[in-house]
DNA sequence: ATGGTAGGCGCCCTA
């Protein structure tokens, strides 16, 4: 099974891109953040058409939007509120192997400091209520996956560059201890570090304000794909697109690929 | 220290 997790920048400009990510990658589920659309203008009959026919989302006006994507049936279709906000940022669904969590983690502004930045306050609330959640409602041993992006690049080689970035927004002390919580609370496997050294740089998001990102490449790690102990010997494969960055009218994050063998 | 670009929406917000 080959499962993406993807921050489009918007389904209905890039619908047609999508389509031919699906395609090219071969890909049986893709997860979306930023969807950036209502319900009612999600573009559902072209996505069906191309055979992707089990398709649950939740989206609004403007900001945000989560949807799963499959070519096989799922069941237990959830849409969460977080943080006292119904502003469609976690959805989940479940395969008959595992059930699938996509999340859109807030990016947080640009002001690290919850006290006078109510953005960031809201960013590491969200990650604390992950984390709750998580613990509360599944054990560490059943079948999970978590996708989405996480708007926080945690190791030192998971941005262009440690230091720079210390006190930049999505890779703060603060940040990366709030998501190594999380992470720990279910014992959870990062799957592009299980392919990826630690000690490599590995990115799936560069700024739309570089003139040539690949060029000066100053990216971070934002997009995730973890996954329970119980999954970890199903991971065989994994990729990240690098190459979407350079099409026509690309968002700023690449998909991100994992394949299970189930 | 600063500003750079993109998308949606409607003259500004978020990223």
């Amino acid at each position: 099974m080959r499962i993406a997790t993807w921050n489009i920048n918007s389904v209905r400009l890039r619908a047609p891109l999508l389509l031919d990510i699906m395609a090219e990658a071969n890909l049986d589920v893709i997860c979306l953040q930023e969807t950036k659309t209502p319900d009612e203008h999600f573009p559902l009959d072209a996505i069906k058409s191309a055979g992707y026919p089990h398709i649950h989302f939740n989206g609004m006006k403007s900001y945000n939007g989560v949807a799963i994507i499959s070519r096989v049936a799922f069941t237990d279709e959830s849409i969460y509120e977080r943080v006292g906000k119904q502003d469609c940022r976690h959805i989940s669904v479940k395969f008959p192997e595992f059930e699938l969590h996509n999340i859109y983690i807030p990016a947080g502004g640009d002001e690290p400091d919850r006290d006078i930045n109510e953005k960031f306050a809201h960013k590491l609330d969200f990650v604390d209520e992950m984390t709750g959640f998580f613990e509360s409602n599944h054990s560490s041993d059943s079948p999970l996956m978590v996708v989405g992006d996480f708007n926080i690049a945690p190791q030192e080689h998971d941005v262009w560059s440690h230091k720079q970035l210390l006190k930049i927004v999505s890779h703060t002390p603060i940040e990366v201890e709030k998501l190594s919580n999380m992470q720990a609370s279910l014992d959870w496997v990062d799957a592009s570090r299980h392919f990826v050294p630690e000690d490599e740089k590995c990115y799936s998001w560069w700024s739309y304000r570089n003139r040539d990102w690949r060029k000066s490449n100053r990216g971070r790690r934002l997009d995730h794909i973890w996954v329970t102990q119980a999954l970890k010997p199903a991971l065989s494969k994994h990729d990240i697109l690098l190459d979407v960055r350079d099409r026509e009218k690309p968002s700023d994050h690449v998909p991100v690929i994992i394949e299970l063998n189930l």
